[in-house]
RNA sequence: GCCGGGGUGGCGGAAUUGGCAGACGCAUCGGACUUAAAAUCCGAUGGGACUUUCGUGCCCGUGUCGGUUCGAGUCCGACCCCCGGCACCA
């Protein structure tokens, strides 16, 4: 065995035994199962420090679970469908469909040059007509349900994409792929009604108690849940009503005005003939011209007008202005509102600059607020006043009781508002998966038979970069017939987007050969829910809401048992180079490959998981890099020296010194801590510093040692090679097979850890005075607590300060720490 | 503004239940091996004062100020700073 690791030949020759003995395939067995899923890369062609630090993780658990003894599923598949493929077809005349798959390929290799774990039996790639073919069908069932619909709507349109975008994808009013402004546009497209699932995606944050606190908080805040009531204004002079939503209903005896969206439907009709007419007209061409952030942001200026008409607050029966304003909008609530100055900060702001009335009727408990001098609005608790049914209630009981009232006298009632918007999952674009419709000039919208998926993506199109979807002007792909009628029809040009694709993959995985649906509820039933699921903090709220949306379906659809695909979620930081995040456009980019080839797999592998913890952004450090080499080497070497007296070694070990005892000891804190760090903390930066411990150990015997027990120092090294397996991979394999052992490492047990051997005789107790340390003593584990005490205090420090105080106190922590309290 | 996460050596980071702050690694310094270098191995490394006592000793130290406690990086209160999300959502 050579004292140096050759890590090019050994990574190559593992990683073809591996695949020609399919050592990680999966398939149901009669044993418990465990799902570990890295989220699916998009196929851009280029392996990125991201890619490696996601799939070195999962890699990790499991490789660690199949040791455990579970049954693992690990699978990996492509996020086939986007923008850069035609992209790449535009500019570099390539078509989608070969850029595609060429990455793939280039990307699967590059995959295995890592040693990643997956079966790759049950690799899925979104873009093939096998996979799209039930994405069709996912749509079809939505269809079916009602919770697939077309309607006219004002979408977010980026002009350079030249596609919608879903009000998940606009960041700060641009396109969350290409920085431009992203324009309103008016179109016909198709929506996923996930507000019907609202409440439930909610309601079962519950059930996932293993996720991150902030990606839970993040869907609940745009999940938007806010209880109220809606409230009818009667109009005066008309038969119309306006309704409101609020969240205050108990403050509605100081309503004294309304306001209106700029694009309330009412607006037009009762303002028509008066004589604000011009002027209120203007006023709304003048902010609908104003950009988004100009006329919503939450420092805009509010500006209004009053309409002259008037509206009587259902309560006092008085009557009240209506104002249209830019401060209320028309895509949240009933687009309308009652205000209420004296307890809303933006009513109040806005009755002080408009000179509206303002009218107390919230009481704190100390002090007595009056209209004319109040300088802010008063939005705490209090006691209801001015209010006659409601005066001396408390906040809450007034909230209850007014909405009683209202609806008993058919004026209104108790409303949940959500600010989360359907799923708007049209895209103008090519490459993707196409919607299964065709319009019939008779029958309108009408699906394709389940039995003609998939709806196949044409190859012959053009990619001319005019933007507009080459689908669009495929003539052989948009002519058919009529599935009900038989006569010319049309198919529905659009495709859907990627999101839909990547919100089921995980169940396909399942089953990824199956025919006869999207997945096979059996299976599906065996393997789900995903037990540790990993991916970047990006996919928050869209991905994983969407994912969850899914699931929720098709388990209310019978198709599986689960109603959460995650059951653990974890969210790995950024990887980061001199702070920054890497990017191609800034030129700070460290190529893995480089890395694989300079260093090997396991060297990048254990440098990205040592340098930080999984959740935490990780600074690139060259450095660092080294030092992962350093400690593989040092563990290789740890064997190649000594191999032929380990080699030789027969029977099991004798403790005799206390050398032997103490390493024997390590030996077991170590697999205890790896054992806790990987499998219930996922700490696997502090697992890989156990194990460095114990090689370190392992070191300092051979050198303190003269008579070195070989048979205590294999079974260390046996045990080294176990908990290092999931991190290093190759080297580990490479290293139990010059042990002499003949099966893979990969598929031996984790080792097990002995409380016992942990326990130690001699423990160091600290000594304290005052709770300060002033001693340390080495006493035998079972000493009693008086025989304790008494030899604390002989200790030569510890006499220095006892000397001529008193011990008033003495507290004894067992096995740790005594502290004298002295005076 | 609201919500969430965080602030520990020169650096990345440990400290699991309130009980030795700084594990492990990097960097740096010293030593061994070598003709030399690399590699490797051994040792030192939070700050400070003390010099007749160089220590198994002393003082300070986990963003700031205060509190609880025999004892606080950890718990409580107030504040400062950094990162992320949301932001006129009635």
């Amino acid at each position: 065995m050579k004292e140096e690791y050759n890590f090019k030949e050994v990574e190559a020759q593992w990683q073809q035994y591996w695949e020609e003995e399919q050592v990680y395939k999966s398939e149901i067995q009669d044993k418990d199962e465990y799902y570990v899923l890295e989220m699916f890369p998009y196929p851009s062609g280029n392996l990125h420090m991201g890619h490696v630090r996601n799939y070195s993780l999962g890699d990790v658990f499991a490789r660690f679970r199949r040791m455990e003894g579970y049954n693992v599923l690990h699978p990996m598949g492509w996020d086939a469908f986007g923008l850069p493929a035609e992209n790449a077809a535009i500019e570099r005349d390539i078509h989608p469909n070969d850029w595609t798959w060429d990455n793939i390929e280039n990307m699967k290799e590059q995959f295995k040059m890592l040693g990643l774990s997956y079966d790759w039996e049950r690799e899925v790639a979104t873009c093939h007509p096998d996979y799209y073919r039930w994405t069709q069908w996912l749509f079809l069932q939505l269809y079916k349900e009602g919770l697939a619909y077309k309607e006219k709507s004002v979408v977010n349109w980026c002009p350079s994409c030249q596609t919608v975008l879903a009000n998940e994808q606009v960041i700060d009013e641009e396109c969350e792929r290409c920085d431009s402004q992203v324009i309103d546009k008016e179109l016909e497209q198709w929506f996923f009604k996930i507000t019907d699932y609202a409440e439930q995606l909610l309601d079962d944050h519950h059930l996932l108690e293993d996720w991150p606190q902030r990606v839970k908080t993040m869907q609940k805040n745009w999940i938007g849940r806010s209880e109220g009531a809606v409230i009818e204004f009667a109009i005066e002079g008309s038969d119309e009503a306006l309704e409101v939503f609020t969240t205050r209903p108990d403050t509605i005896y100081g309503a004294t005005y309304m306001v209106l969206a700029p694009e309330h439907p009412l607006v037009e009709e009762l303002v028509t003939g008066t004589d604000q007419e011009e002027e209120v007209k203007e006023f709304i061409a003048q902010i609908k011209e104003q950009d988004e952030e100009e006329r919503t942001g939450s420092d805009s200026e509010k500006v209004g007008i009053d309409t002259g008409i008037k509206a009587i607050n259902p309560v006092t029966e008085e009557e009240v202005p209506v104002m249209i304003a830019n401060y209320v909008l028309m895509d949240y609530g009933t687009g309308a509102i009652m205000a209420v100055p004296a307890h809303d900060e933006r009513d109040f702001d806005f009755a002080k600059k408009y000179d509206l009335p303002i009218r107390v009727v919230i009481q704190p408990e100390d002090e007595e607020l009056t209209a004319e001098q109040l300088e802010e609005a008063y939005t705490e608790d209090g006691v209801v006043v001015n209010s006659e049914i409601l005066n001396g209630l408390s906040v809450d009981e007034a909230f209850d009781k007014i909405i009683a009232y209202l609806e008993e006298e058919g004026l209104g009632q108790k409303e949940v508002n959500y600010k989360l918007r359907d799923w708007l999952i049209s895209r103008q674009r090519y490459w993707g998966t196409p919607i299964p419709i065709i319009y019939c000039d008779d029958c309108g919208i009408v699906e394709v038979p389940e039995s003609d998926l998939p709806v196949e993506l044409p190859t012959d199109v053009e990619f001319t970069g005019t933007g507009q979807s080459p689908l669009a002007k495929a003539e052989d792909f948009i002519k058919t017939t009529c599935p009900e009628c038989g006569q010319e029809a049309e198919r529905e040009v659009d495709t859907m987007d990627t999101f839909v694709d990547s919100s089921w993959y995980y169940l396909r995985y399942t089953s990824p050969d199956f025919t006869e649906s999207a997945f096979d509820s059996k299976r599906a039933n065996y393997w789900m829910n995903v037990d540790q699921y990993i991916g970047g903090i990006e996919h928050a709220i869209l991905h994983l809401l969407y994912s969850r949306f899914f699931m929720k379906f098709l388990h209310d659809q019978g198709y599986v048992d689960y109603k959460e695909p995650f059951g653990d979620l974890l969210t790995q930081g950024m990887v980061l180079l001199d702070g920054a995040k890497m990017s191609k456009s800034k030129g700070n980019i460290v190529d893995p490959l480089e890395i694989l080839d300079n260093y090997g797999a396991d060297v990048a592998r254990l440098f990205i998981l040592f340098a930080a913890p999984p959740e935490r952004d990780l600074d690139w450090s060259d450095e660092g890099v080294e030092g992962a080499e350093r400690f593989l080497n040092r563990v290789w070497r740890l064997v190649a020296q000594n191999i032929d007296q380990l080699k030789d070694v027969t029977g099991d070990f004798e403790i005799t010194t206390d050398a032997d005892k103490k390493l024997h000891r390590q030996l077991h804190v170590t697999i205890k801590d790896v054992t806790v760090d990987v499998g219930e903390r996922k700490q696997l930066n502090t697992a890989i510093s156990a194990i460095m411990e114990l090689v370190n150990s392992a070191y300092k015997y051979l050198n303190d040692v003269q008579e070195l027990n070989y048979q205590l120092l294999r079974a260390v090294v046996e045990k080294i090679i176990l908990v290092l397996a999931p991190f290093a991979p190759h080297m580990t394999e490479e290293l139990w097979s010059q042990l002499g052992f003949e099966d893979s490492v990969h598929q031996q047990s984790w080792p097990e850890y002995d409380e016992e051997a942990i326990k130690k005789d001699e423990i160091t107790i600290v000594i304290q005075v005052n709770g300060k340390v002033r001693d340390k003593v080495e006493v035998a584990a079972d000493i009693s607590e008086d025989k304790l005490k008494e030899l604390v205090k002989k200790q030569d420090n510890v006499q220095r300060y006892l000397e001529g105080k008193e011990v008033v106190k003495e507290i004894v922590v067992p096995q740790k720490l005594v502290n004298l309290v002295v005076k």
